[in-house]
DNA sequence: TCAAGCTGTTTAATATAATAGACACACCCT
DNA sequence: AGGGTGTGTCTATTATATTAAACAGCTTGA
């Protein structure tokens, strides 16, 4: 069981690209402590613990029972993606090994410049989609990748994300949302 | 989500059956010190709560995903005990409303004095069983209860458990375990 | 090149957690 | 009644968490 909690802290705070300050300010705290805890210089009380979590927004338990290894694949290259289609309708699954797979499909485009805004999305259930024409650049949970035609993500929405199309081009993803959100 | 970190301990500690002297000692801090905690006088480092719940033991994670609340029903009096038996056999169904029960049965006897031991059990699974003759003292989770002839119990073998005969009589029970650890 | 604004880090002062030990109360035993 | 052992609580001291403010490094723009 993690006792990093200096570590822990620190890649939550980067999960929801935060700084040191911004969390501070949010949580009511100095950024001085939270830069002591992500190195472990202190041991912080569990009341102050729980307001800098609170400035997340992160329960308490969640904190100590998040697991930082073996995390999900997230990012599907072309070549993983599994062709399960006939032959008048191509289908590619995306995230194939995932079990208990169950969402409603949508087609989106975003055109240059586009974003899904600054704050991060969160949400419940989980999400993934394919880039059918453009590029764009999706971050999940911390991470950032640029997508092209052919490339996929599959993520749980509870890990904030963002969508920005920075190139020049229109940009179509078919994506899907479980449950529903739309 | 529950912020009482005293009360919570308080509970954790006394389902263990110990004193918070016992725990401080086990734990390598001062009794005085889970007083305080207990008392909500002072909120503990995630350190110093580390090495209380390392004395249990029990993990900072289980501990902030504890649910004190509406804990599941253990003890079942005769009365409450369905009979789901034919006319050749009688079947006394125990714990008749939770679900997914499935065990392997064992025949007990304890003799007058029998005991299993000062130090509680705790082991992975569920157990259950019935008294069928003479009467047994029950230990679970801080509770205590005499059970006589035709009584029952039932809980989750992760609490902490034992089994005492306090009787002049030998004692019969007819106990379940699941999974199976004899 | 300088100022503005961001980042994370460090230090001295202050607030608080943690200790050691005494205290009061209850129970049991002779 | 007295002494022993258990319980949880409290107080003065020490150790540590937390603050406020300064520091150093980096990027952006005038």
């Amino acid at each position: 069981m993690s006792l990093d909690v200096g570590a822990h802290l620190k890649a939550v705070r980067q999960m929801y690209g935060l700084s040191q300050r911004e969390l501070a300010k949010r949580a009511g705290v100095t950024n001085g402590l939270i830069s002591l805890i992500e190195q472990n210089r202190v041991s912080p009380s569990v009341s102050s613990l729980k307001k800098v979590l609170d400035g997340v927004p992160m329960a308490l338990a969640d904190f100590f029972t998040l697991d930082l290894t073996g995390k999900p694949q997230v990012f599907f290259p072309k070549e993983e993606l599994a062709d399960i289609g006939t032959a008048s309708v191509e289908l590619r699954l995306v995230a194939g090994r995932l079990p208990k797979r169950s969402m409603s499909i949508l087609h989106e485009r975003y055109a240059p410049g586009a974003d899904t805004g600054e704050e991060m999305l969160t949400h419940v259930g989980e999400e993934g989609g394919v880039v059918v024409r453009g590029r764009i650049e999706v971050y999940v949970g911390g991470e950032s990748r640029i997508l092209g035609a052919g490339d996929a993500y599959y993520f749980r929405s509870a890990l904030p994300h963002r969508f920005r199309n920075a190139s020049r081009e229109d940009c179509e993803i078919v994506s899907a949302s479980s449950p529903p959100t739309f």
